[in-house]
Parts: C-alpha cells; structure tokens; sequence
DNA sequence: CTGAAAGCGCTTACAG
DNA sequence: CTGAAAGCGCTTACAG
C-alpha cells in the first residue's frame, strides 16, 4: 500500500506538533482559530483521512459489530442482515458477519473469531445444533455485549429480539381450521429450539380451541437430511388416514412439501392444503401460490442493533433486559384457500 | 469492556520482557524451547489472544476485504457474497459489506468509507446508475487493490470476474426459437451496463442465426419504476401485434411479466412464453415453473476473492489482468415450452 | 494557545 | 538467548 496521509504529513507541513493537528483536527477548543483553519485546510488538500486502526488501538473500540447467523445465502438471514447493516450504518459501525452453517462447533468459533477482532459487540441467532451456551456467556463475561434475535435462548439474560412466534402459528392454524380443515398436520425443526416450541404451542392451542385433539404421528420433528424428511413427508401423506392440511414452521420443510405433493400428484389445497412460515417475495408467484406466516425481518435486524448499539454505548447497564416481540402477518394465498374462493386470488 | 489480556500481562506474571513473550508466542526460533513452553501455557492458561488491531497498526494490513453490492437481501448478491466469506475465510480474512442501493452518490460514499476504514481490497459490482468509475480509481492510486465482478467497467484496468452473459442470453433465445417463437421481446435494465449490452447482443445474433429481424420496439431498457416498468410490459403485450415470447434479462424483471401477464390472464407459455436470468432456488416452484438462464453465483464470489487476495500478498503486480469469464446453465422448465412438452416436467 | 511525552498492544532491529 | 528502545497513528494529561 502506498503511504496514507497522517496528521505528522500535515504537522511536517505546517512545522507545528502533531498535538496542535490532532486537537485543530478535532475541533478543539483551545486551539488558535486561524491555526485551526489552516490545519483543516491542508488535511483537506491533503485528503487526510483519519486512521481508525490507530483509534481502535488507544480507545479500545473498534466500531464493528459481530454477527453470526445460520447462512448468509438464506432469504431470512440476508433481509434481517439488510436491517442491520442499515441500523449500524446510520450509527457509524461496520458490520462483520460470520456463518455457523447451522454448525454447533463453527457457531463457537465464530464467536471466538468475533471476540479475537476485538468487535465491540455481537449479534446472534443460534445455530439448529446449539444446545448449550456457555460459548456465549464466555464472550459476555470479557465484556462484549450480545443481542439475541430470532433464534434465542432462555439461558443468556440479555436483549432479546424475536417475532411472535406463536401467535404466528396460532393465527395460521386457526386459519386452517377456518377453511375446514381438522386433520392438521405440523412439520417442523429441532425440538429443543425456542422457536420450534412455541410454533408447536400456537399450532396446539389453536386446536384445542376447536378441541380438536392434536395426533403425536402428525407432529414431524425434521432435521437437515432432506431425503429423510422427503421420507417421512412421504408417509405422512400416503397414510390412509392422512391429515388434509400441512403447517410448515419454516419455508425450508415448505418447499419440501411443495415437491413431495407434487410428486405424487396430490392437488393442493383441494386434497391437502399448505401453509408455512416464509419471508421470500416470490412465494406469490408459487405454483400454487403459498399461504404464509410472514416476520418483519428487516425490523429484527434493525431492532436488534439498535439495542446491542445501547449496550455498547451505554455507561450504565440496564437493569433489566428487553425482549422484543415483534408481529407477523398471516398472507393467505391459494394453497390453503377453499377451492371455489381460490379462483380471485390476489396476486 | 473488562480488560483483555496482553502479552505485557504474560510479561508481568513471568517476570520477563514484552520482547521474549512476543517472539515465543511467535515461535521464532531465537528463544529457548523452555522459555517458549512456559510462554505458550501461560497464554493458554490465561486465554490469551493476540490484538489484531495493534497488528494493523504495526503492519498497515487489516486482513479485512471490503466489498460494494446493490442490496444485500437480493438474491443473487446474498449468494455471491456466501462465496466471497467462503473463500475470505479460508485466507484468514474478514469482509465488510457495504451496499449501493443502485445508487451511484451511495457507492461513491462507500468506497471512501472502506478506504477510509483501510481495508486491504476492495470487491466492487457497480450500481445501475454509475457512469463514472473516478471513485475506483482513485482508491486504486492510493494503492488499494480492486476487483470488480459481475457488473464491470472496460473504463477499469484489473481482474474482473463476470459470467458469460453473451452466451447465456444467446442459449435462452436459442431455446425460444427452437420451440417455435419467432416473436421474442427482449426485456432489460440500463442501456449503458456491460451487463446490458452482452445479453442484448447474444440476444440479437441469437435471432440473427435463424434470419430473425428484431423489433426495435420488443427491446425494453426498463429502470427501477416498478409501476412505469409494469407499464411497458402492459402496452407491449397488450399490443396488436405483441411477442409470443419474452426473455428477460433480470430476475426482477422476470418477475414483474409473470405479474402483470397473470393480471392480463394471458397464459403462459401457450400465449407467451418467458425465460430469464435468475438464481432464486425457488424458480422451479413458481407458477408456471420458470426458465432460467442460472449463474454460478457462489463461484464468482470465490473467483473474485481469490483474485483480489492475491493482489493484495504478491509482491509483484502482475503485468496482465485477467478477465475470468464464468458459464450459465440453462434450465428449461414449464414458462417456456411446448404445451404438450410441458406436461411430464420436471420438478 | 502550543508542544513534549506517554501510552494503546504489538513487533523487530539493535545491543549485549 | 534476552531485553530496552523505537515505532505503527493517534489522543490527551501535563507543562509552559
């Protein structure tokens, strides 16, 4: 790299201190107006531009922000990282994203990574894998703020950010039931995730509202072998005693039961109706076009940095922690309409 | 933050110098193995971790690569940029995502700001609206390397990766010929974008093979006005004399015509059909399914990456710049084919 | 109002 | 083999 400048350029220059730049630099007061002006005005000719390594090293921050989410290339993470990119940038942080690829062993060292770069804080959803924390604890107890979003954990006392979870899961199975339909099934993640149990919750207490008893074989707890859960989508749906609906937690197990339905030629919604959660634009334009559970992503990312931006800045610590609980909306479209009401859909 | 240990600490506690501590920690051979060994448990034992901020500073190396997009939560930059982490993280570096927002003041603005914040190279695909590439190189004259991808400039003289957008527009349009368009409307972004330009051009010899006159009034240079966009297409295919065909050179525009012609109730592909450029796994899902001219979007972002980190640590420059031209694949699928082909699709 | 000095955490040429 | 010193670019308490 070819020379920066420096304010001992800009000292050399003008043949004062580099204390006198420094302080006319930054807009001291006890520095002489017209020595002031002329510094400004070679730091400019020069086009100096501060050195925020240096600044990092003597204030001990670096104003970055450390993320760590499943995948970057996922629809959800990319908007929620949209949102808090946008946050930092307003506040003058950069952001520094890590991947755990849904890898306990990577989450962790992703952490440690973010902690070595000296972040001055970290924002986290945790991985499908993760079941303890103590990864987490170790970087709060060095003093590094963490957020939690979407994927959150009872153990850490921290801010937290997620959606209305079950409610969203409430709101799309009573739309089910609305529909007609009483044999529901629910697909869905890691057990001992946060999210999956309170989808689960919304799910059975939107049936037991209807009293409709919830059946064990149609609760799918699935994992990331997608030709496993193709399997037991499968099964559930050649059952002779089939459910005639499918509630999705998550777009990935959507997709998949798209495939799996159309595969063996089941009509949907008129013999098996689809709803999920989901955020991509394109699930309007699905063949057919899918009912989904949508979550205010970009807000997540914003909300969430801008909590972990208090900590940071903050003298004092809150006393106590927020968790923010953000709304979804249900979008109904024709995989889970009534067939004579799917012919106006929207579009 | 609480204090982070140092080696002054491991200095401290072992009653020996900053100097030995920093050299057995790096293993230089000039320490006794002994010394090292007690250095190396103290660090451990003590969870030492080197700053790299001090580092920067001594080195004027942040490992840190910077990088412009449009807009992270598009699809196609959420991929590439999963392949720039991959590779950045392979090599020990850190990357720092800025986004353009398709507007040229906001790249500008960000390339200062990566230099400001002194990456070691920058990744850069420009935004519909840049015209000028003066902030490109000026960052380059300060000798910050860069590496542009995907939209490149001829006005730029370094490593470029891009895909070869000539050949995919010309296979698409081949592929409409074949099954039996004549009528093919071209729709596309900026006029000035060398993006633009190959696609119309493999577009234009793709008809020019089967002695087709293009329509000048097919050739649609859309901007970001969705509801003027969706004007255009309405008065094209609401015309007379419209196209039985309509390639697409953006997803998003891909997109607004499965809108607009399903508002039109025009059927695809029996009274048009459609094929564009995209990368969203979820094409195949759509309805109709839809024919895409796919990107090896991950591998540019590896490519780029890896070009920009070897400018970055060779010594020598090299003496020629590489244009790295990546190929398409074209998936056929329902929105372009032969009613009776569409029957047994793929899925 | 201005300057010399110390210090942020680290490395390395120079002495010994 | 080990240590004291200088330096990366900057800020700021201390003197004057």
């Amino acid at each position: 790299m070819l020379h920066q400048v420096t304010i001992k350029d800009i000292a050399k220059r003008l043949r004062i201190s580099v204390s006198t730049v420094s302080r006319a630099l930054r807009g001291s007061t006890e520095i002489n107006a017209s020595t002031r002006k002329l510094v400004m005005e070679v730091a400019a000719e020069m086009k100096y531009s501060p050195n925020p390594v240096a600044l990092s090293l003597k204030e001990k921050k670096t104003r970055v922000i450390g993320v760590i989410v499943q995948e970057i290339a996922n629809n959800y993470c990319s908007l929620t990282i949209a949102g808090i990119e946008d946050w930092a940038c307003k506040m003058g942080y950069n952001v520094l994203i890590t991947q755990s690829h849904e890898c306990f062993n990577t989450e962790v060292a992703n952490m440690h990574l973010l902690a070595s770069r000296r972040v001055d804080g970290i924002l986290i959803t945790i991985s499908n894998e993760t079941k303890t924390l103590d990864h987490v604890r170790e970087v709060m107890d060095k003093g590094i703020p963490v957020v939690m979003f979407d994927r959150v954990s009872d153990e850490i006392n921290t801010h937290k950010v997620v959606v209305d979870d079950y409610q969203g899961a409430y709101d799309a199975t009573r739309h089910l039931i609305a529909q007609g339909h009483k044999k529901i099934a629910h697909l869905t993640i890691s057990r001992h995730l946060g999210i999956t149990q309170n989808r689960l919750n919304g799910y059975l207490d939107a049936l037991r509202t209807e009293n409709i008893r919830p059946n064990k074989n149609w609760i799918l707890f699935c994992d990331f072998n997608e030709i496993a859960n193709g399997q037991m989508i499968r099964k559930l749906v050649k059952d002779k005693n089939r459910p005639t609906a499918i509630f999705c937690s998550v777009e990935r197990l959507s997709m998949l039961c798209l495939k799996v339905l159309k595969e063996l030629n089941i009509q949907i919604p008129e013999e098996i109706a689809l709803a999920g959660f989901s955020d991509n634009p394109l699930g309007k334009y699905l063949n057919p076009a899918l009912t989904t559970v949508n979550q205010p992503t970009f807000s997540i990312g914003q909300k969430a940095t801008e909590l972990l931006i208090d900590l940071i800045e903050d003298e004092i610590q809150p006393e106590a922690f927020k968790i923010i609980q953000l709304q979804t909306t249900l979008n109904i479209r024709a995989s889970s309409m009534e067939v004579e009401k799917a012919s106006n859909v929207e579009n």
